[in-house]
DNA sequence: TAATGTTACGCAAACGATTGCGCAATCGTT
DNA sequence: AACGATTGCGCAATCGTTTGCGTAACATTA
């Protein structure tokens, strides 16, 4: 910059101004100094206006897995919008590892990171509270942490579950077998109020019995098939609550030659690209992924932009995605 | 650290060398410096240490599109490796967009990346040029740049082509069909020269016309099975160039009745998840993602380490995994 | 004419680290 | 006792910006 400034004649002081457009300029000087910058093919270095300024143009997303086709959707999301607003991001996987979430939260604070994204890995938030005792702009991403008040965008799972069952009640079926996630894990628990929900809502017995729990991974969905269909009275529709257990119960009726939809209806959740791809093709919940990797960071940046502000939850909805793994219930 | 040093009633200097161990500090002094830090809870700002040291600790990572679950797992390896050296990673999305791209390299130049990992999004290799000229260390990943002498690490697409083929010819397969990628990929030509070369080496006519086009989507696998098994004299098995493609043909074959894997045997390649999930679970040519982005931010980190010796190129093997989509060929 | 605004610009102090150079004290050797 | 080597430390420049404060010159107003 000392070299632009002595080549325009100025002092560096304008060549900031003229650069940032900061204050005033002449014409003429402005003139000189753009045409400075040309000829010595000046570059402003960042990390120095960084320093200064406080402020890195790049925020950070902590998450569990970018592999896991749900998050990398999500990742997607954030990362166009980021993008847009000429902001970079840094990746930080956890494993759902609260060390590495930990260490990560210390790694993008040092960075000075003007803003994080984050998909906790586990109940505990204690590396949250961290970052905002730190005043951390953060928006907490796809998880419900009711204890602090902070900003997030989250997905209406009650209202998921709801339309899967309310659409497999409507096609006439009133046994709907449940696979469910881990029980500590919210957002399950939320498909199954909607679950209950529309259950209750149609006059329906709420039968625990054919409630069995998963782990949101392809083998739980195949063994909670075999479960569910080898009871006494076996339900005539299965809900799974993840696109991959789905899949699982449709290997498990495939071999086990239980036809799908004409014998066995199956709904996901998630609409994960899986989905289309399968089996048939699943009936699923779709989750809008991609969208809510964008909106989380469209709300971290006005957080950045003024810090005061009340915080917000944003809910977005689900939708229904018919395909061909459900069928009218057949006797 | 000004407060840290008076605290401690000591130089700035010194604080600077217990910090980075960087010249003898007496036992005494050490420990005065160690505990001011301690009390005053200092931090070193990194964005200082990076202007002074020309050192991020930061690397990029350029590619098509992260959501790609290929591309996840290559990610992931990367991001893995980077965490356990103490690096950070920027996630670049380019969508196949050489505009994207250019933008990004500037980007990562401007922020001072210490190394960038390059998936390159066409066949244009300005941009890597741009790097090198400006002297960015730099590994190409999964590409084959054969004009451009740079680190580089793919895998071995001849010898996967190669173990596909021979897989079918000897469960006694003789008229093998081909679903191969946009013509100008090279990986793809490569695919099919090591199937080109199993065919001859077994003594089987090369036919053309069994040989049809795709663009790697499942759509295209769909429709190219529709291609090959409705001409005079179709082909009892079908190697796929991706595992997407595959389940395309799953697909077809499951809506038009063709047994799988009895009557028609099915070979993708990749090994992503998918192929387990698929009904039959796919036989496929697997690619070691994960190793590919772990080894190559390896190479890119030593490469940073000493930027004047010759580039390497390594080229990792595939290997065939055997499951239910393929089977002895009967007539 | 004098007082007041307005416009255009520069000085130099931050921002927080790292590091070449120099200096004093101690030690070992002859 | 003299001298060089070694050890332990500090001064101040440097990395490359941004920005508060100050000062001219000129225009406007009363």
């Amino acid at each position: 910059m000392r070299d632009v400034a002595q080549h325009a004649g100025v002092s560096v002081t304008t060549v900031s101004h003229v650069i940032n457009n900061t204050r005033p300029v002449s014409d003429e000087l402005r003139m000189r100094v753009t045409e400075a910058m040309q000829e010595l093919g000046y570059q402003t270095n960042i990390l120095a206006r960084s320093l200064r300024k406080g402020e890195t143009l790049t925020v950070g997303v902590i998450l569990p897995d970018s592999a896991n086709p749900f998050f990398a959707e999500v990742v997607r999301g954030v990362e166009d919008a980021s993008f847009i607003n000429g902001y970079s991001v840094i990746l930080c996987n956890t494993d759902s590892n609260l060390e590495k979430e930990r260490i990560y939260t210390d790694v993008l604070v040092k960075k000075q990171v003007d803003g994080i994204l984050f998909i906790a890995a586990g109940l505990s938030t204690e590396n949250i509270q961290s970052l905002l005792d730190r005043e951390m702009p953060l928006v907490i991403v796809d998880r419900q942490v009711p204890e602090i008040n902070v900003d997030c965008v989250l997905t209406n799972n009650r209202q998921g579950g709801y339309l899967a069952a309310q659409h497999l009640i409507n096609l006439g079926h009133r046994r709907i077998g449940c696979i469910v996630g881990p029980e500590n894990i919210r957002s399950s628990l939320e498909r199954l109020t909607g679950y209950r929900e529309a259950i209750q809502e149609a006059g329906l017995p709420f039968d625990e019995t054919i409630i069995v729990k998963g782990d949101f991974q392809y083998e739980s969905g195949y063994e909670a098939a075999q479960r569910l269909l080898t009871i006494g009275d076996p339900p005539s529709a299965i809900f799974a609550f993840n696109d991959l257990m789905a899949v699982g119960v449709l290997s498990y009726a495939l071999e086990k030659g239980y036809p799908v939809p004409a014998g066995l209806s199956v709904v996901g959740f998630d609409d994960v690209r899986l989905a289309v791809y399968a089996n048939p093709p699943i009936t699923t919940v779709m989750q809008p992924k991609y969208e809510i990797g964008e909106l989380a960071t469209q709300i971290l940046l006005e957080r950045m932009k003024n810090p005061e502000t009340y915080p917000r939850q944003r809910m977005l909805e689900t939708r229904l995605v018919v395909r061909k793994s459900t069928a009218p219930f057949q006797n």
